[in-house]
DNA sequence: ATTGACCTTAAAGTTAACTTTAAGCTTATA
DNA sequence: TATAAGCTTAAAGTTAACTTTAAGGTCAAT
């Protein structure tokens, strides 16, 4: 399989695959001897590994630690990616929480302006400053 | 009031008042004559709407178009803002969606890893593939 | 034979929001 | 007076995950 076969079995284009490969995601694989890269059905599963860690929201560096070397007669390390998964739960929800403040904010802040100015105060450049909602 | 003290007051960094100068988000100053900028009470209004809108989760780009020409004699733009506002809680609340369903899937794939293993089942490097749950 | 699609590499460009560095004044302090 | 803190500028560095470019070799088809 060329690298331009692989990129549409997959949906990865090409390039990325070689950048997947220079980050050491990818191995480096066997060459014709024209110098094209040979890949094979593990590769579409090792790219396939990559993708699902991706839409998981892994790094390529949080790959590395875990995906890198599961090499074939090794298998995963179970404990290292049960970790790995925790860790990523933790960073997902505390994003979520950052997610839920800011939204409470907007939303009392366009309260705000829309109260301050139904109440004919036009306040002028002073709506937006430090503190819109009760918070911090 | 110096750049430093300025920053003092705002909590902002010297240089990163220089850098909001350079994208014009603060306006350029009067310069006292050994050249050192000179700032004053509007100023660090200015930067706290500048903080307050990055707390709101705007970027730069966006607040040059609302806040950038908020000049005292005019005011905001209410209709702009509050349109930004709403943008904003839309962008939000996709981030949101997005997060949620990360965590979904996250709390599926781990599921599914100890369930396999408890089955004695060592499925070697193929646990984390293309499809962890049954998204997508 | 030549056009076009596909492969190769290394290096530079992209975006955001800064931070860091370098090189050199000015001002305050001991 | 010397030294440290603070100010100036312009330019380069940072991070992530690619993408784009440049310059060139290979392969399939007409």
């Amino acid at each position: 399989m060329k690298i331009g076969e692989l990129a549409k079995a997959s949906g990865v284009p090409a390039h990325t695959i070689r950048f997947y490969e220079s980050k050491g995601l990818m191995p480096k694989v066997t060459r014709g001897m024209n110098g094209y890269r040979v890949y094979n059905e593990e590769s579409l599963e090792r790219l396939g590994r990559i993708t699902c860690a991706k839409r998981l929201g892994f790094t390529l560096e949080d790959m590395l630690t875990v995906l890198a070397e599961s090499n074939p007669s090794e298998g995963l390390d179970h404990d290292k990616l049960i970790q790995q998964l925790d860790t990523r739960l933790d960073e997902v929800e505390t994003m979520m929480k950052g997610l839920m403040q800011q939204r409470e904010e907007i939303v009392q802040f366009k309260q705000h302006l829309l109260d301050t100015w139904s109440e004919g105060k036009c306040v002028r450049t002073n709506e937006m400053n430090q503190t819109p909602t009760s918070s911090s």
